[in-house]
RNA sequence: GCCAGUGUGGUGAAAUUGGUAUACACGACGGAUUCAAAAUCCGUUGCCGAAAGGCGUGGCGGUUCGAGUCCGCCCACUGGUACCA
């Protein structure tokens, strides 16, 4: 055995081996259990950025870990190829983005191979792929089919000088990002699928769900939203039209001073038709933003319609107004507002000045003062007319009931969950299924027609999808009758919603999923990936999960059973100032610190010119700041090993991880560490039989100190998911090795067992090292076929322990103890120690709490 | 804005069920080795204090014999917010 670690040369062997032994090639096998470890698969954006090495580093330790166990493990992946940076990289480099995509995923398969990912590559899917995207076109239809699709307006981000619909993302300060125009909303007809049929189901099914952590349980309880409340309508005066409201507070209803509707809403636009400043006022609303963020901390704004409603209890008339910040396709397009009671209600009616009148007392009787802020608790009511002096609670109930009675409105479970838009407007994405006849008839596309093929030699303009702006794409027959395609693509979110599918039978030629391999694998044993994905993907996976399930293709109700989502690679960002006060962002690897004589950080300078340089933080990797570390860069320099190593370590999964190039070269300096001790080992003669009746003191805390550590890993591994404190212990135990320098025979045998435990619980975090380690210490089984090693449980037995004593829970004395000690003696003990009747001395003892095994607390005043 | 999370030494973090705060590692300092340096090895390292001891887990308050952990309010930061994936 070398006396020098080499990584590259030890990496590539047992890579070699591996792939020359097709080691995760797997095939369902009913005599084995099973667990499917499955890491979200990447967008192929051109090369592996550090979240994708803690993303796959943790399934390959969970995949490792369980084969280790004796399961057939599958690990599978393949690549989210649609999207809009493809588009953007096109328009860029002029290329393809077909072409583009699939050089990006050769590059991102070889550094994944790198990294010794453990993977079935005969499972590798990429979702560009017409064989991909076919069977989702053909699920589409069945949906279709069932009613569970329909078409309907929606809002989009309008790009009045490119003349195309621009992405959130691609709205800088209300301005299209290439064009610089004004963004406009724009309502275009598109396709939704009915995932609100499934929100109680969605909802409900969480519980199931009871490995995924609780954050994420409670957001997409959150996000599905469901509420109960009443559906009523206000008359309009003089007019024979109504507008219908919901509202989750109907005790709060005769509070009611005015309503408000969408600047859409039929009742504005007809009166604009009269009113010039609210014609300007819709025409300016049509400037706000999409998405949900910009329009809930825009300034809220509004002008009366002129129009009056009739309150449908007390028969008062109350103001119809027009407000931004009502959405016309959310609801009914209008609200009932009860400014007393609601802060948004309460903000405008302050700007507008209009009447607050409170209808809700606090339980406690304290005094409110409803014009100066809103009160949004619960209480009693007042100034209710026949329903004062009810609390809240009864007078929800009541109020339902009144109107039930009077036939004018009906209790109703609303969900916040809208219907999923699947329409994109862009090229590369998967084209939707349908077509037009000349009679305007919409009919989806037959399995024989299917793949309907996105064209792949393409040059994109940037602004038109070129299956849009070449007319001949679109011309086909239906039944011999002229027709038109769909020129709309998927939400790429659609095939991110069914790949974990697709990967138990990925070369199903003529069905979607094989049902045979699909009820075997699914549902997923552990699903990882980013806690960015807590709601839209997952919730999507879940409901197509649902969808598969409904037409016979899976029997599970839900597809990941154990989820876990990693936390983001965040990294220093730097910058300098330029003349202006903008920011030039610096990278990091271009940075040095100075720091005082403590080894603490007073500031940084540039390497090349030594001029200043500014900190700004810990934040997320990215191009905007110009933090990236590539991952390629460190594998290089110290090896795989090192980098699954650190980045294991450097905090638990899922919290978020502070890159430190100091931090790496301490993993790598473990890992030769570990070699030499193997090494030294192998110098002082090796292995000896061991017979654990005659170890002296030394050799049986050796042995102690191995066996915690196997049932210490084997928890953090399997129950906790703590990677970063099962490698700190296996850090203890090799600094136990280091100074456990016995050469006797029962010495080096104990060493043997200490350096063998130590080899197969490093295995799953750094498998290249330990193949190699492992054939260092004598066995011909290469380690990814060995056994994960079990606690002895005499190993651990040990006679006496320590306890705290505590005079009112202060620390002030330790003793060491013989482990079955009483109560009785243990506190006997606590009062005759020195230090704790100095404490207690001139005190009178109140109590005395005795935790076996822990501490004694003595509470003396 | 709303929903969810996070905050502990100079730094990354540990403390799993309310029971010894700071395991493991980085950095810094001191030493060994070396002509010298790198590498390696050994030691010290929360803050104040000579010591005894006191203080200390973002801030303020509470529950408890005992709180990093539970409860209330506040501050800062992060993720999501339906067309980034």
């Amino acid at each position: 055995m070398q006396e020098q670690y080499s990584p590259d040369i030890v990496e590539q062997e047992a890579r070699q081996y591996w792939s020359s032994n097709n080691s995760f090639a797997v095939t369902e096998d009913p005599s084995k259990e099973k667990y499917y470890c499955l890491s979200m698969f990447p967008y192929p954006s051109g090369k592996l950025h550090m979240g994708h090495v803690r993303n796959y580093t943790i399934g390959d330790v969970v995949s490792r870990y369980q084969r280790m166990l004796g399961k057939n493990v599958m690990q599978p992946m393949g690549w989210d190829a649609f999207g809009l940076p493809a588009e953007n990289a096109a328009i860029k480099n002029k290329v393809a983005p077909a072409k583009w995509t699939y050089e990006n995923i050769d590059y991102m398969k070889d550094q994944l191979t790198q990294l010794g990912f453990g993977y079935d590559w005969d499972r590798e899917l990429a979702t560009c792929r017409p064989d991909y995207y076919k069977w989702e076109q053909w699920f589409f239809t069945q949906l279709y089919e069932k009613g569970l699709v329909y078409k309907k307006n929606a809002t989009v981000n309008w790009d009045p000088v490119d003349q195309t619909v621009l992405a959130n993302e691609q709205v800088v300060d209300g301005r299209g990002w290439r064009s610089g125009a004004i963004v406009e909303r724009k309502e275009i007809p598109q396709w939704f699928i009915k995932i609100t049929d499934y929100a109680d189901e969605l909802l409900n099914d969480l519980e199931q769900l009871e490995e995924w952590p609780e954050q994420v349980k409670t957001m997409q309880r959150n996000w599905i939203g469901r509420s109960e409340g009443l559906e009523f309508e206000f008359k309009i005066k003089d007019r024979d039209e109504s507008v219908s409201v919901y509202t989750t507070r109907p005790d709060t209803i005769m509070g009611v001073t005015y309503i408000a509707v969408a600047s859409q809403h039929p009742l504005a636009i007809e009166a604009a038709q009269s009113n010039s400043d609210l014609q300007a006022f819709i025409d300016d609303c049509k400037k706000n933003k999409v998405a949900e963020a910009d329009m809930a901390t825009m300034e809220k704004a509004g002008l009366p319609t002129g129009l009056k409603a009739i309150h449908p209890l007390t028969g008062e008339e109350v103001p119809v107004w027009t407000a931004n910040f009502v959405l016309m396709d959310y609801g009914s397009g209008a609200v009932m507002s009860v400014p007393a009671h609601d802060e948004r209600d309460h903000e405008f009616a302050r700007k507008y000045k209009l009447a607050i009148k409170q209808v809700i007392a606090s339980e406690s009787g304290s005094d409110i003062d409803v014009q100066e802020a809103a009160f949004t608790d619960k209480g009693i009511l007042v100034n209710s007319g026949e329903f004062t002096g009810l609390s809240s609670q009864e007078a929800f109930e009541a109020i339902v009931a009144k109107f039930e009675t009077l036939g004018t409105g009906s209790r109703k479970v609303n969900f916040r969950l809208r219907d999923w838009g699947v329409s994109r407007q862009r090229y590369w994405g998967a084209p939707i299924p349908m077509k037009t006849l000349e009679d305007g008839t919409e009919v989806t596309v037959p399995l024989d027609e299917l793949p309907v093929t996105l064209p792949e030699d393409v040059e994109l303009d940037g602004v038109i999808s070129p299956i849009k702006s070449n007319p001949e794409w679109a011309i086909t027959t239906h039944n011999g009758q002229p027709a038109t395609r769909e020129t709309d693509t998927f939400d790429t979110f659609m095939e991110s919603s069914w790949y974990y599918a697709r990967y138990c039978s990925p070369q199903s030629h003529d069905m979607m999923l094989d049902p045979k391999a699909a009820n075997y694998w699914l549902p997923v044993d552990q699903y990882i990936g980013g806690i960015e994905h807590a709601i839209l993907h997952l919730l999507y996976a879940r409901f197509f999960h649902k969808l598969l399930r409904d037409v016979g293709l899976v029997e599970s109700d839900e597809p990941f059973k154990r989820l876990l989502c990693q936390g983001m690679v965040l990294a220093e960002s730097f910058y300098q100032e330029d003349e202006q006060g903008g920011k030039i962002w610096i990278a990091p690897t271009d940075v040095e610190a100075v720091s005082d004589n403590k080894g603490k950080v007073t500031g940084y300078k540039r390497l090349d010119d030594g001029s200043e340089v500014f900190s700004s933080g810990m934040s997320k990797m990215s191009k905007s700041k110009n933090n990236g570390i590539d991952p390629q860069m460190i594998i290089d320099q110290f090896g795989a090993d090192t980098v699954r190593l650190f980045i294991m370590f450097a905090a638990p999964p899922e919290q978020s991880l502070e890159w430190s190039d100091n931090a790496v070269e301490g993993s790598n300096r473990f890992l030769k560490r570990l070699w030499k001790a193997v090494h030294n080992h192998q110098a002082n003669g090796g292995n000896a039989t061991l017979n654990t009746s005659s170890l002296n003191d030394e050799q049986k805390a050796m042995r102690r100190k191995t066996h915690e550590t196997i049932q210490k890993v084997s928890d953090d591994l399997s129950r906790r998911l703590t990677f970063n404190t099962a490698i700190a212990s296996v850090m203890e135990l090799t600094n136990h090795i280091s100074k456990f320098v016995d050469v006797s025979e029962q010495g080096r045998a104990v060493t043997q067992e200490a350096l063998e435990a130590a080899t197969l619980l490093l295995a799953p975090m750094t498998p290249h090292i330990c193949h190699r380690l492992w054939e260092e210490l004598g066995h011909s089984d290469a380690v990814i076929y060995a056994s994960w090693p079990q606690t002895d449980q005499n190993a651990l037995v040990k006679d006496s322990q320590e306890v705290v004593l505590q005079v009112n829970g202060k620390v002030r004395a330790k003793l060491s103890v013989s482990v079955g000690i009483t109560k009785e003696a243990l506190e006997a003990l606590a009062m005759q120690d020195e230090n704790v009747n100095r404490f207690i001395d001139g005190k009178t003892v109140r109590k005395v709490i005795v935790v076996p095994g822990k501490l004694v607390n003595i509470v003396a005043n």
